[in-house]
DNA sequence: ATAGTCATGTAATGAGTTACATGATTGC
DNA sequence: GCAATCATGTAACTCATTACATGACTAT
């Protein structure tokens, strides 16, 4: 029930804008919290307007339909935010894995884990590099997406932390 | 495509065991990194069968069937662990309301962060009190089960002090 | 003209959730 | 006898992924 609310949360940040516009704003911005593909975003604009929490504010070249949120979709968001509580559910199939790393031997279980901590490396060093560009935001969602940001780089920490941990508790 | 994999690994451990039995096991275990319903289990039991990398090795009363896995099974759940790369989807619904809390007033995004904060301490004292009953185990799942609670632990303890910083953040 | 981008959609399939339905066996 | 637990399944629905399909406009 989550896409329906975050494309809610941008037409109300943008004011308006197509399908397409926010699929690219989609993907610089909420795709690494909430991914959604081309084809669920535009369904989604399709029973958002049937609900009548956005409407079809005008129509421009090649079928382009800029969409703006009504005062039902705004409360709507407004509900979602301040009385739905959020739904913790991990799903990682990395940490599946290390359930069943008594199946390998101590040498495969320690490579695995060793390339988690890698990979988190990695992506420390990705956000890192992207901590500059989303600086310079001055809008709502840079402003707080830099919290969300944040989030993401003690997270990859700690994941890399843990699995150099757990490496060394093997064998 | 990681529910099939969950149960391969659990047979594996276990041997030989009932769609009912690993139903119980998953909830004091993987559940809380790969949530599955009873209806996906079964199903899903099915579908392994049916593709040979389970047996039902034994029937007993009330239509209860156990099962096993095959070797087809094991190599697959060994290609699985070794070869497949997790993919790191993270959903937080949590983090998507984040992006948004430039609707709400300071005080309601302050009370939005300063709750995930007390959800965060909560579970850590949780985890905390897990611990103590997991530490008593001794098979494989128990090994690694305590490396992916360790993790958890970490994870809320990030999550905790993220949110109370965040909270900061908000003038 | 033609490459690039803008722009929207459908179809098929798989994964996940909720609710319902049914009944056998065991322990007291 | 009765409650608790064991035990399996189906149906309907929503959500998510992948692939396909189509075409208009813009800038060079």
């Amino acid at each position: 029930m989550s896409l329906r609310h975050a494309v809610l949360g941008l037409l109300s940040e943008e004011g308006s804008a197509s399908g397409y516009d926010l699929m690219k704003l989609f993907d610089v911005s909420l795709a690494n919290v909430w991914p959604a593909t081309q084809s669920q975003l535009y369904s989604e604009l399709g029973k958002l307007a049937e609900a009548g929490l956005i409407d079809v504010s005008a129509e421009g070249p090649r079928g382009r339909k800029e969409y703006t949120i009504t005062e039902k979709g705004r409360a709507e968001l407004r509900r979602w935010l301040t009385e739905v509580e959020p739904t913790r559910v991990v799903r990682s199939d990395m940490l599946l894995r290390v359930f069943f790393l008594g199946r390998l031997s101590p040498e495969e279980a320690k490579a695995y884990l060793s390339t988690q901590a890698q990979l988190a490396r990695k992506q420390l060093e990705h956000l890192e590099s992207i901590r500059g560009v989303v600086e310079g935001g001055s809008g709502n969602l840079s402003t707080y997406g830099r919290l969300v940001l944040e989030y993401g780089h003690r997270l990859a920490r700690s994941q890399q932390e843990w699995a150099e941990w757990a490496e060394k508790q093997i064998g």
